[in-house]
DNA sequence: TAAATTTGCTTGCGTTTTGCAAGTACAAAT
DNA sequence: ATTTGTACTTGCAAAACGCAAGCAAATTTA
């Protein structure tokens, strides 16, 4: 519930004071290759965030506009997690973040295979990959 | 000197193990751009970063090799900062970062400027940039 | 239908990081 | 010789983090 304060006028401070920390972008990164996802499924992924950590930064990320809760087809006891249109208008950074990555880091295969889709089409996959998680936005 | 202690193998998560924090890439911006900045210039900065925590970041930065530094040609007493090619590497993203918060922030003019220039040409104004940035990088 | 489990959080608490102010060492200017 | 500039370091209070435990509502199991 806590106000974001601005620290500057510049893009890149606005955006940082968003979502410049460790976690926040792994949660947009979850959503976009998960489409969606429960509590449960953000706590199970390889960084182990910590639950109360985890449900700051839901609630920072919704008081910002990035993600929505959903009610779970299944479940009322589930949260269904998805990415707004301006959490889905990330992915360009994120795949520039995966690209700047793959120069400089050793990438797991699986990721690897998605990257040489988009090196040969970035917009395409942009593109495609928008409409995909927009499809059931409310 | 401490080391960067890597939470999994995601790529965007090591990204974010380097510079996913609220300050970074804020340093990386004033390089790209000043060019090269002394550690008076970065404090000059609106956001007004505390002098020790600039410290501990140009550290960690070098460290990481995404910045170097060089000998002020003016004076012993100073110290010149420059992106290395890795840092330039980043600045893909910086631009994404950029078009994203103009969709959903207020840039200042002069920002809203140098944006109309990036999207009449992405690549060619990634090309030139950076030439421009790596200029005189031993 | 009662008990156990799942799910999405919240709470406590010790540790780490941040932010602010002040201080220091060396170079350069006066 | 003294003051100023530059690049940091240090001390300390406040905030954020990370881990474990707890909790209420929904759901499943016995």
């Amino acid at each position: 519930m806590k106000d974001i304060k601005k620290r500057s006028d510049c893009p890149i401070s606005n955006s940082l004071d968003v979502w410049g920390d460790k976690w926040s972008l792994l949660i947009v990164r979850d959503l976009m290759f998960a489409k969606e996802c429960t509590y449960g499924d953000f706590l199970k992924s390889d960084e182990k965030i910590a639950t109360n950590i985890l449900a700051s930064r839901l609630q920072m990320l919704e008081t910002n506009g990035i993600i929505t809760k959903q009610d779970h087809p299944d479940s009322k006891a589930k949260v269904l997690y998805k990415l707004t249109q301006k959490g889905v208008d990330l992915l360009p950074l994120m795949i520039e973040i995966n690209l700047w990555a793959d120069k400089y880091f050793t990438l797991p295969m699986e990721r690897k295979a998605i990257l040489e889709e988009v090196k040969k089409d970035k917009e395409g996959f942009i593109r495609e990959k928008t409409i995909e998680l927009l499809k059931d936005t409310d």
